[in-house]
DNA sequence: TATTATCCTATTAATCTAATAGGGTATGCA
DNA sequence: TGCATACCCTATTAGATTAATAGGATAATA
């Protein structure tokens, strides 16, 4: 089950994405607009902004803002940073790899075998998507 | 991330589909074999029974065994009894289909959007693999 | 300097998962 | 008949994770 955070993040980011001028949103705006609960959000976008997603500004006029375009923005990178591990278990993940205290030989596991191919074809999805693809 | 449940399941009926005879297979067994807390393993087995994926019998000499041949248990059915939707979001399930409460239209929704690719391509990969094909 | 809006940490409530406990029931065999 | 075997079933609990909340610190603008 996808969390919400990252159904947020998503909502979010598809949001700044749609407005015209590079103005900074506020969360505030976004939050209301998105039906999210605004503090929630403030943590999300701050995720965001640290893994350098989002650009932000403080003070009268402040907000966020989408530092890249949209076009640019990988699904694969968004879905790291909010959700995690692309892959279902450990033993077939690229970036989070762990190998299973029970399993004796991966290349024998059907566990393994299965979820491999789950996430070949989930990768494939995020990298053919940008945050572009997304909103129209 | 795949639940031990899931997990454990599919190691289970894997182990069960290498058994050279047909000869009921008991919990403890199994649960050795794989590293499975045996009484969490029997409520998975009992699961797998009722949904008629696995047979049983009682007494001594008795155990689990599947029912039908492990090429004709596909791994849609498994996951979804396992693990339950396949859809990462409800309003991309096929069989568990519920509408967001926040979403006023799914159409222009990007979750939905990039949801709906990634549950038909895990969905592919579980129609595509029966149990038999996860044993060689 | 007052206002605005992000930044940051800590805490809590709710939910879900994994595991455990304890006894009930049917079967097979002597 | 009686006993051992092994599944059957419900309830409970511990732990982890997620979602949300609270409260103030910091920086920018006018």
């Amino acid at each position: 089950m996808l969390s919400k955070k990252t159904k947020y993040g998503l909502k979010a980011l598809t949001f700044l994405a749609c407005q015209k001028d590079k103005q900074p949103v506020q969360i505030a705006g976004i939050a209301a607009h998105e039906n999210i609960s605004q503090k929630f959000l403030e943590s999300i976008l701050l995720t965001l902004r640290k893994t350098g997603i989002l650009g932000s500004k403080k003070g009268k006029g402040g907000g966020y803002y989408l530092i890249k375009d949209p076009s640019e923005i990988l699904m694969t990178d968004v879905m790291r940073v909010l959700e995690g591990p692309i892959a279902m278990v450990p033993c077939v993940s690229l970036n989070f790899y762990e190998k299973c205290d029970d399993c004796p030989d991966e290349n024998k596991c059907a566990v393994n075998k299965l979820m491999l191919q789950v996430r070949d074809n989930t990768l494939k999805v995020f990298r053919n998507n940008t945050l572009a693809d997304l909103i129209n």
